[in-house]
DNA sequence: ATTAGTTACTTGCAATATGCAAGTAACTGT
DNA sequence: ACAGTTACTTGCATATTGCAAGTAACTAAT
């Protein structure tokens, strides 16, 4: 991992004016979508719940794929207390439109990959509720 | 790049049964959906279309990601010549159905990541007509 | 007051994947 | 015979990932 990397200083730049290929230049790995799945429909806002995934993302994994989320405008970093700072992360509107991607992403691995996990009526449409 | 791999004969295991992940091991990462793209939106069969793309897929990852959408079952490769033997790649129904999926990539490229090209109205709606 | 946790990360380093250039097999055309 | 083309493969440098361990800044227990 490269040291205290920044975001969006420099010239992360996209490789064409694709938007599929732009969109990929964002989130086009293995782990991005998942932290934003987690937030967007289980409601994670916290290091501690969004480190807690079936998937097991690996500490510095999830450390950087916050940053670079928050540097494409997607989440945002607030403090919640003092003594020690913590921090949480919301999804912008940004982030909240993607939404409709990850249900097409489900849609389709419900539809071709066996085994896969049926999520109840109506659970990929509508903000989290506790 | 490892020499002659076999997908789908090893373990190439699911992280998780959910939908989501499951996709992303498919098709997660930045060139597969670029090729899957390309043959949904542009008709796009031949090695020499697929490797003539704005983002410059470089030819061991396209040969590479072919040979894994095989494997998935997204596409299906078959010859259309003798002297040299030469194949075509088509998408399989399972291909075709990741349509909706590129569909909200671009919608949400085209509405947050400026400068991205807008597509014809329908343009991702139908099969590609030459 | 020291010691033992806990949380939210960062760092080091080995393993894996990517990207570029060059090589190759099997042709075609001159 | 020789140059050119196509569809790849191979080698190797560089970048990214993944695991384990380390750390800062606290809290709670002895």
């Amino acid at each position: 991992m490269a040291k205290n990397k920044a975001y969006g200083t420099e010239k992360d730049c996209l490789r064409s004016m694709c938007p599929v290929s732009s969109v990929l230049d964002i989130v086009g790995d293995k782990w991005t979508i998942l932290v934003v799945r987690d937030m967007l429909l289980l409601g994670k806002r916290l290091y501690s719940e969004l480190i807690d995934s079936p998937e097991n993302i690996p500490t510095n994994i999830l450390a950087d794929r916050l940053k670079r989320l928050e540097a494409a405008g997607v989440i945002e970093k607030q403090p919640y207390q003092d003594k020690p700072v913590r921090y949480e992360y919301r999804l912008t509107q940004k982030g909240e439109d993607l939404r409709p991607l990850i249900k097409e992403l489900a849609v389709w691995g419900n539809k071709y990959i066996e085994g896969t996990m049926v999520p109840p009526e109506g659970f990929m449409d509508k903000p989290y509720q506790p």
